[in-house]
DNA sequence: TCCGGAATGTGATCCCGCGCACATCTGTTG
DNA sequence: CAACAGATGTGCGCGGGATCACATTCCGGA
């Protein structure tokens, strides 16, 4: 597992902070351990806490009232998250739970309003990763209206090696730590249909499956198949 | 129209303001007035301004390559728009136009900068309408994935009934100002697939349809086709 | 080490919704 | 007010993808 404090820098609550607020806005957030599979809180809970990934991996899901589930995001070390039901004072609309062990700094609710009444320039990239977010989230509607199953799985394959990737010798190798049927939850497809299309991407060589990982051999193509 | 100053109070960025600021803010808030079908913006170019509608409608959209287009958003009086390329500074992703005449005030990206600096507790009120946007998209994600058109069409009737819909004697009166293609686009269907939609829901006498409007008689019935 | 349940791979079938082709039916403009 | 373009209504056929039904493989725990 990479530094904590290190970790912690790239989330944009203490983008910006010198060593001195940074630290004590650290001494604000324990730690909170998870196990795989263990979740953290569930839709329509009341939230009073924000976090930020620390080590491992989570996901944030959505429920239909017949038991199907949407995957909204995998989320790595240094991602924040639960910051949305601090400023719309309403439940959680989405459920956490880990996909891996994981270690996790939360943050209460009083806590960051005060924090952001002493230090009004944090607000300001609480707002830009807010946006971004917000963008990102009107990409994922483009793509559902726009774009077929397979394109959907090419994209998001690049997106988690964007995100998780590592370069080796002979590929791309992305540990996702997601089985294909969370994958189809993220794609918004049936299990079947990802795992079609997985296929035929291994059977013309541009990816080799493993489980709960994926080696990216030719992104050129994925990258011209996504769009 | 309704007063400027009255529907500009509803925005997010002149929430709890007292008169004096309000004004001070208003005052770099220069009018825009746009012609029905006109463009504001376009996808693709630099943003520097965030924009509030004081009268009339806009539509939000995003084209696909291939010329296909998406309806993010309606936007009517007392909304914002136009903030997140502010925030992240790239180009807009998508483009807005005049679906009806309207006027706007727009706010230059330095100014609203300096707003924020001197005003720190209006950032708050920025984060929390963010948040709700946010929420929002995740609804019409989650709605892509689990719902199929006639619903997402009923959903979207009762949601542009919360916006714009008056009370009459006969039914809930819902002036939308959209054509069929561009509610199509809305609801991400085809214009045909919606139009049986409307169809089936006016032979049931859920709704009565006219030019660019609808009258909701059964709003309890499309609550519960569009779950 | 063996077992059982979960995760994968892959066909067969069915059906929603798209795309196409028209026939109205507006309402806008010269 | 004529005439034309755009908006609406509706049938039909096809195809992508969901659903069902298995076989197979993988993996963690007793």
């Amino acid at each position: 597992m990479e530094d904590a404090e290190v970790v912690l820098r790239r989330a944009p609550l203490f983008e910006g902070l010198d060593e001195e607020s940074a630290r004590a806005l650290r001494r604000q957030m324990p730690d909170v351990k998870l196990s795989r599979g263990e979740h953290l809180f569930m839709e329509g809970q009341e939230g009073d806490k924000l976090y930020i990934v620390l080590d491992g991996k989570l996901k944030l899901t959505r429920a239909a009232a017949d038991g199907r589930e949407n995957l909204l995001s995998v989320l790595g070390p240094g991602e924040m998250f639960g910051e949305l039901s601090l400023f719309d004072p309403r439940p959680r609309t989405a459920s956490v739970s880990a996909i891996t062990d994981a270690t996790l700094a939360g943050l209460a609710h009083d806590a960051l309003r005060a924090w952001l009444r002493d230090h009004p320039d944090v607000s300001i990239h609480m707002l830009q990763a807010l946006a971004r977010r917000l963008r990102r989230a009107n990409d994922v509607v483009a793509d559902l209206v726009f774009t077929d199953v397979p394109g959907r799985v090419a994209k998001n394959l690049l997106d988690l090696a964007d995100r998780f990737g590592e370069q080796e010798r002979d590929g791309l190798h992305v540990h996702h730590d997601l089985t294909q049927e969370e994958l189809a939850q993220l794609v918004g497809a049936s299990r079947e249909t990802v795992n079609k299309a997985l296929a035929d991407f291994a059977a013309r060589g541009w990816i080799q499956l493993s489980a709960k990982s994926v080696l990216l051999l030719d992104t050129d193509r994925l990258r011209k198949r996504a769009s």
